[in-house]
DNA sequence: GAAAATCGTTCATACTCTGAATGGTATTGT
DNA sequence: ACAATACCATTCAGAGTATGAACGATTTTC
């Protein structure tokens, strides 16, 4: 039986999985670089993304929908803790729990980030007209929204 | 003086630099797993990418178009070697140099590399209709080109 | 022909992340 | 009521990946 909705590459370069690799490494580095200023690393504006969009939430539920071990999130949550970033409560009605919110300083931080990442975003869009930019949005948005990552 | 031309998003996850650093972290996981049953990892695959398109290369090139350091070439390459997928032999002309170039095997070995992304992009490309498909491809075409990436 | 530069390799090290072990807290079963 | 079990956060040891410095061999420069 013949495939009928063929829509296989003929090069390796010519697919997602290579292009999202190889790109995504590029402008993580590049990110990663631009966040350096405010000590932060992607993560770390990973687990802010989340308060910020969600609110208050336990450890372990940022560990489960960040996809990372509950470890991580402490060295995570030590780091933004130090930098005044979050607060860091037990959960009165369950004392196990550490409740992470985002504070003043947290926000003004989302908002510095924000700030690199559009500058970011300036370059890597450099050679994309306005229509083509937005329509790249649009797509990378509804895989984002379909694999369950923030948007 | 105002903004004429305002693309900047309103949250971190709108952002070029967000999306490709979730999204080519999430798709570099699968590619990884995808990966394992050839023995290979994605860097693996970016040697034997450089080798099919350029033809043989010296070890330090390809450091300096992956952008890794010469030392993990290295480590790649004995690798590779080891799966008889490159050949590894010392330039007549200057004999400092260590020449990869792909074997039959890594022939092979690429092919299935790239059935093994055609697949996962089947996966990930799924939500989308064949011309939004089309689109995303071209797209981040432009972009691999424009940063220098294998296209 | 000596000095400097280049290529590949090894090795020590940094960094990120995970998984197992632990202490404290909550829930379940009897 | 209370023992057994499950759960959350934390610490710690260790795996995996990458870099950069040091070295030997070779080539280029002066």
């Amino acid at each position: 039986m013949l495939n009928v909705n063929d829509v296989n590459a003929t090069s390796l370069p010519g697919t997602l999985a290579f292009r999202f690799g190889t790109l995504g490494a590029m402008v993580t580095d590049l990110f990663v670089a631009a966040l350096a200023p405010l000590d932060l690393k992607p993560k770390h504006v990973g687990v802010m993304v989340m308060l910020d969009l969600h609110g208050p939430a336990a450890q372990l539920e940022i560990a489960r929908t960040m996809g990372v071990a509950p470890s991580l999130v402490v060295s995570l949550a030590d780091h933004l803790e130090k930098l005044g970033a979050i607060q860091r409560v037990r959960d009165a009605g369950d004392r196990r729990r550490q409740v992470l919110s985002l504070t003043g300083k947290g926000r003004e931080l989302l908002a510095d980030a924000l700030a690199a990442a559009n500058r970011l975003d300036a370059d890597l869009a450099g050679p994309l007209n306005e229509k083509d930019r937005k329509e790249l949005n649009r797509l990378l948005g509804v895989l984002a929204a379909e694999a369950g990552l923030p948007h």
